[in-house]
DNA sequence: AATACTAAGTGATACACATCACCGATTTTT
DNA sequence: AAAAATCGGTGATGTGTATCACTTAGTATT
């Protein structure tokens, strides 16, 4: 991970539209931090302690969920350019330990928001209490959509979404991932990832290679 | 439904302490409506629109998501005295549908609060915007947690943890419900679910009469 | 009291996916 | 170039739960 305080009123005004006003702007630039992650790079793990919530302006994020137990893990959702996570919000007001792990897909850049004015700014600025609102918001529908999707879909299904969410996030139809991987974001057996994408490939919708699928 | 206006300011100092300001406590009870549900009761449905937030001061709420195909349901989380539906924050504020149905379990009344309040308070009163966050915060966590048992547990312990929530919801031991009923919660099958509540009872974890559970 | 209905119990079978065991192909390390 | 590691393919078998078909036990209706 790296830092920089680069431009960010240009690259805010690109990616966070709905943070309208000039006063928070300014606030933004001279209280946010510019971070860059490596692609697989862990942001944020379970456990730990989080100070700051990150705008995101380039790249994609996995977030994902630890089973308490025999540490098996399962994925929540992906984050992208103009998203910001949530999940930090209230961990950061409440002082929580992190129940979730973050990690880049892709190199990833963001504005990383210290949280004194993430809860200050709320009271202060009307765009950024709807920005805050409106991303919890996202994030409920995002949740209940995988309730969803685990409980009332098949594997097929599950995976198809997968892809589907995955190239959304990254912009990009070819998904680089071992079958293990996509496996695990799933809670699923490696054979059986295997065996759909092969029925898929046979379908006429991925394309398969070594460590990647192309959707078509 | 029944509408009321009865003293909500002593109801509310008892179930919502961290409404702290004199002044919007006085604006809850003047713009507040007192609303009853019979137990069995459809609050609000997939689709409507919703008008009100609730604070609830006494039953309890199933919540629960339907499946867009063919209509099966699953539970999300039980609601109780000192909860609101975060899942109305959003609709409300945004005007959309609901994607999520709740219905009384009990006999239930609720406070509710006109949405243009919702937001006003927001930026006028530091705790109603912290019980705003914090709700939602809490709504985001459960749901996490209903992904986990979906995905990492067996249905014995779904139906274990399910009997405890709604234990806890009512704070009563005795749960009236026929296993249909249960199974739709859990979006299983009845047959599954009468021999998981027969296996309970040989190992002395409940006891089982018709259309209802006893936890020991 | 007889009838019909609803809830619950139970065996047989079906199906999705996990697990196990192994193999061949490709890539990385030495 | 050889050895080791990783990745993906595939058959056999196991397990949890759904589904189907039926029975029994209460409860409500007539």
């Amino acid at each position: 991970m790296t830092f920089e305080t680069g431009d960010i009123s240009t690259i805010l005004h690109q990616n966070f539209p709905q943070i309208a006003e000039r006063e928070l702007q300014a606030e933004v630039a001279e209280n946010g931090q510019l971070m860059h992650f490596r692609a697989g790079e862990v942001i944020m793990d379970y456990g730990s302690y989080i100070k700051m919530v990150p705008l995101i302006i380039k790249g994609s994020i996995r977030v994902t969920k630890e089973d308490d137990l025999d540490g098996k893990e399962i994925l929540l959702y992906f984050l992208s350019a103009g998203d910001t996570c949530s999940m930090s919000f209230s961990c950061c007001m409440m002082n929580k330990k992190s129940m979730i792990r973050t990690e880049a897909v892709e190199d990833t850049t963001m504005i990383g928001i210290p949280i004194r004015y993430v809860d200050q700014w709320m009271s202060k600025y009307q765009s950024w209490k709807n920005f805050v609102m409106l991303s919890y918001d996202n994030r409920l529908i995002e949740l209940v959509k995988v309730i969803d999707s685990i409980a009332f879909n098949n594997m097929d299904q599950r995976l198809q979404e997968y892809l589907n969410a995955r190239q959304e996030a990254t912009g990009n139809a070819l998904i680089e991932a071992t079958h293990q991987e996509i496996a695990n974001d799933l809670n699923a057996s490696r054979e059986a990832i295997s065996r759909l994408l092969k029925k898929m490939e046979n379908l006429g919708k991925v394309e398969l290679g070594r460590n990647q699928v192309r959707l078509l």
